[in-house]
DNA sequence: TCGCTTGTTGATGG
DNA sequence: GCCATCAACAAGCG
């Protein structure tokens, strides 16, 4: 599930039930603690209290008045809060308890991603590392430099992380799909025009999805709502949906809208 | 059993 | 140095 629109969810939900609250203790799978293990991290953050988390890209950064906690959800993260949810499950791999008795939980059925420990700004730099301008926020000029900087597959640019950060597979086609780009055109060939339309519509994809809770699936007008579906059609002009390699990703896009050469016919 | 999956990283090759 | 591809990680599903 987690691309930066969930993410983006998942600081809303950190700080509605983390934030201001005072850790008793933290219980981890070893797997899943990445610098780190369960009993020092355990030590680090027992009677701390976190503060606003922030979100960069794909990450979770949870301040408290000590160090930092930094989650990554992989494909399969997710949070639950014990008010909701009270019972714990298998793939509950972080479980951390406040002293008024409840858990937020951090669950990851598979273990890619992981939650890391940093006891500063500096040490939270290292480890998200050289992550790119946040998608949401990117200004048009920035976004400009760094497309005229860069080479190849616009797809494969778009989920590079230190390129921008927060698009993944599926935000990555249903951009390239707004803005009729062919998921293989390579970044060199793009004019001007298409350079300010994917910029436009990376942030108006980001901006509604975020807006817009499990905006898979419930956008009717958004290539999400039929991607991977046998036999899907293109939400704008009905031609079936084909399926290539790009970015060594599954990549749907409708080979009328996305024509691979733009000196070629995309439609009216 | 095999293939596939909304992510990231490191090795390899052009 | 840049970019593309692939394997690995890991667990579940059909």
């Amino acid at each position: 599930m987690p691309e930066l629109p969930d993410v983006e969810q998942f600081r809303t939900f950190f700080h509605a039930h983390a934030t201001g609250r005072t850790v008793r203790s933290v219980e981890a799978d070893p797997t899943i603690v990445r610098n780190t293990d369960p009993a020092a991290l355990d030590r680090a953050l027992r009677g701390r209290r976190f503060e606003d988390p922030d979100r960069h890209g794909k990450w979770l950064i949870g301040w408290t008045d000590g160090p930092a906690l930094l989650l990554h959800f992989g494909m399969t993260g997710d949070l639950v809060w014990s008010g909701e949810d009270p019972h714990r499950h298998r793939h509950d791999r972080l479980i951390l308890a406040f002293e008024d008795g409840n858990e937020l939980r951090y669950r990851n059925m598979r273990k890619l991603g992981g939650v890391w420990l940093a006891h500063d700004r500096e040490e939270v730099a290292q480890v998200i590392g050289a992550l790119g301008p946040d998608a949401l926020s990117i200004g048009r000029s920035e976004f400009g430099e760094r497309l005229a900087r860069r080479r190849g597959g616009v797809k494969a640019a778009l989920m590079d992380q230190t390129f921008v950060a927060g698009v993944g597979n599926i935000l990555a086609d249903e951009i390239l799909w707004q803005a009729r780009l062919h998921p293989r055109r390579r970044i060199e060939t793009l004019d001007e025009a298409e350079r300010a339309t994917l910029y436009t519509v990376v942030r108006r994809v980001l901006r509604e999805a975020v807006r817009s809770y499990d905006y898979v699936g419930r956008k009717r007008s958004w290539l999400t709502h039929v991607r991977g579906i046998p036999g899907g059609t293109c939400p704008r002009c009905g031609t079936s949906l084909q399926r290539a390699t790009a970015a060594g990703r599954t990549t749907y896009f409708c080979p009328r809208c996305q024509a691979a050469d733009p000196a070629v016919g995309s439609g009216p």
